[in-house]
DNA sequence: TGCGATTTACGATGAAACTCGTATATTAGT
DNA sequence: ACTAATATACGAGTTTCATCGTAAATCGCA
């Protein structure tokens, strides 16, 4: 095969999270907005960065001293298979049970209408 | 702390997914429809259910030589907790985008209806 | 009663993820 | 040019998962 689908884990995520938000980032920049989270060392947060670089999870610009590092796939790519592997593994794979757990017993009036628009448009699509 | 909450790993919610159709079970029981999906071995099967145990995510029944065990949470607790964890660390707290991306652009026409009685119903809850 | 089948118990192995210490290189400021 | 600060590189220790082999206990039955 040709390539694997690579999926984030969970430290990997976090890191994820903040370079979607702030798009190339120092080693320096993404461990500032972590540690405030979470109490971890410099050299955990570079080693991931370099482990997700072995891993093309992110790209490296190497041309400055410190390297800038930016998210290979979007936020909507990740989420789509990070979603699509809990419906596999937690749900059985069935979408609506899936939607029913999310919505709970406590969507607002606003949730449930914006959920009835992109009903609409995904019924267009499929014709 | 009193108690960490568990959250079960990848194997563990596979067996979690076959207790919840089929409760009591033994091990065989379990291991019977486990291996029809994934090529294990039966000591794999009774391993990670006793792993299970000593973390509290089963019950045991001892009384017979064969030990019966039962999923300690509902299906629905347990999605619930997983899809709250998914919706803060990968979608930035918006059960919206979730949605979503759950549904991606290929919902079929069943589906889209059977959130559509769903979206009603919660409606009516609100209320 | 004795044997084969089935079961649990337990330990060992290997892979992946996470964390960090230390070494080395580069830069900036004096 | 020297030093302090800051970078990356690399390896190693720890933990958690996942898997399985082997031993010991128990049961059913010829």
């Amino acid at each position: 095969m040709i390539c694997k689908k690579v999926v984030p884990t969970r430290s990997e995520l976090n890191i994820l999270n903040i370079l979607w938000k702030v798009q190339p980032a120092s080693v320096r920049q993404v461990h500032e907005v972590l540690s405030a989270e979470q109490s971890t060392g410099y050299t955990t947060t570079l080693k991931t960065l370099q482990v997700m670089h072995e891993k093309g999870l992110v790209e490296r610009d190497e041309s400055s001293r410190a390297h800038l590092y930016k998210a290979k796939e979007s936020a909507g790519n990740t989420q789509n298979s990070v979603v699509k592997d809990v419906i596999a593994k937690v749900f059985s794979g069935s979408k609506y049970d899936l939607v029913v757990s999310a919505l709970g017993k406590k969507a607002s009036s606003d949730e449930i209408n914006d959920i009835r628009k992109l009903l609409n448009t995904l019924e267009k699509q499929n014709k």
